[in-house]
DNA sequence: CGGTATATTGAGTGTCTTCAATCTCAGTGG
DNA sequence: CCACTGAGATTGAAGACACTCAATATACCG
């Protein structure tokens, strides 16, 4: 298992994600460089306000990267899965980190130091554009959500949030989201109560809309899951 | 005036913003190919979703950045005055406009075609660098955006969006803000309706902690302010 | 001096939050 | 095997907060 994530060249991310602009060379550079870890679920990465020395790239497992409200409340602002990267806004910028990055699934997780990643960036204008094109992503899908959260309900929310979750994560054979999150977890992404998103994903059951069975969600009827999402 | 914008050399964008990483030949190379246009309040430069051709830099006046929602409502995401580039997204990563740019305070507007971005983020690594470095401090202004919107009360909000203003935009002698803003405009970023913004901002004033003269306002217990927008 | 856009105020309502109690379930130790 | 425990899930009730709609006032523009 580990063995396959100690050659960039094989590793999927390589085939996606930013690295695709690199050459093999280039991909050597960074194995000869990086290190790998393995995280269990609740581990912390990084957390936000400490400087971080690299980026990381998820071989497997989930994170989940949030902010902390003064109240202490969480806020999700994204997910991080295989061929994902995070912590590169802190290296490219020489700032501390602005999320809290914490394991949800058990993962492997690769560390490349800040140092190689500029002189990649100085090297090769190509992977300079990629990184720029991921952040110009992150950047218009923020704002997106911060479209959202402003002028949406929590229950358009909520139902937004789902289809995202089904969309980014896939579901089992039997349709069950494949990504296990607690109740806190949601209203935490959704922007809510805890209870608020219970209530609201009782009355989407008993619509017919989604399924339940213990923790995990299935989407019965997308279709209608798309109406509440976006009534007009 | 419009003599002082036709040499980047000159212009005080080119001294902080991300321009300041090119030498004297790129900053002429620039010239040789931008174009400076004059805007009136209301004048809209692109349209979410329309393609765009280059980057736009405000030599001065005010543009609102927004996004439009499904019922029509916008949600302000961002301002930009001198020395701000707006459009750059979009160019970099060829995508349609994700925002609609509109000027809220007459302006001057210099347009650099995309070619000219791409040859030199291509050719001074350093430009690179500063480009992805922006739109990083741009990314985490949107996260935290997306914590506050979701966790805090309106008031706070509206606490908050006041005290950015002063800051971004400044005061006037008697110190009243200096940009003028509808209340639908306030509400636009704030995210909330009309009513609630105009109601808030009377009892803030009966509080005495802003005050107001027509449509202008001013701060006058700053640090009462600042604990309303962080009551932690 | 109209006419239009913006601002303000009031009333009524609905959504969501909070707090507190209860329930479920998986893991643990006896 | 079963009671115990703690975390997470659920439910109920009460009330706060913010929104909508409608009416009115004021400011601004030509």
């Amino acid at each position: 298992m580990v063995e396959d994530i100690h050659l960039c060249k094989g590793c999927a991310c390589s085939k996606s994600s930013i690295f695709s602009s690199l050459s093999n060379e280039d991909l050597d550079y960074i194995d000869d460089n990086k290190s790998v870890n393995l995280y269990k679920k609740g581990d912390v990465l990084y957390r936000e306000g400490n400087r971080i020395l690299g980026i990381y790239c998820v071989n497997s497992g989930i994170l989940k990267l949030y902010k902390t409200g003064l109240d202490g409340k969480e806020q999700i602002i994204a997910f991080a899965q295989k061929g994902d990267i995070t912590g590169y806004r802190s290296v490219l910028s020489n700032e501390p980190a602005c999320t809290t990055s914490e394991v949800i699934e058990d993962a492997a997780i690769c560390f490349i130091p800040s140092n190689i990643i500029f002189s990649l960036v100085k090297k090769n204008a190509d992977f300079a554009l990629s990184l720029m094109q991921l952040t110009c992503k992150e950047l218009n899908q923020a704002n997106i959500f911060i479209k959202d959260i402003a002028q949406k309900t929590v229950r358009e929310r909520l139902a937004e949030v789902l289809l995202m979750l089904e969309d980014t994560f896939g579901k089992d054979a039997e349709g069950y989201l494949t990504i296990s999150l607690t109740r806190a977890e949601l209203s935490n992404i959704v922007g809510t109560a805890t209870e608020s998103v219970i209530r609201l994903l009782s009355d989407l059951k008993s619509e017919n809309v989604i399924n339940m069975t213990g923790k995990k969600i299935k989407i019965v009827n997308k279709t209608e899951l798309k109406k509440i999402s976006n009534p007009f």
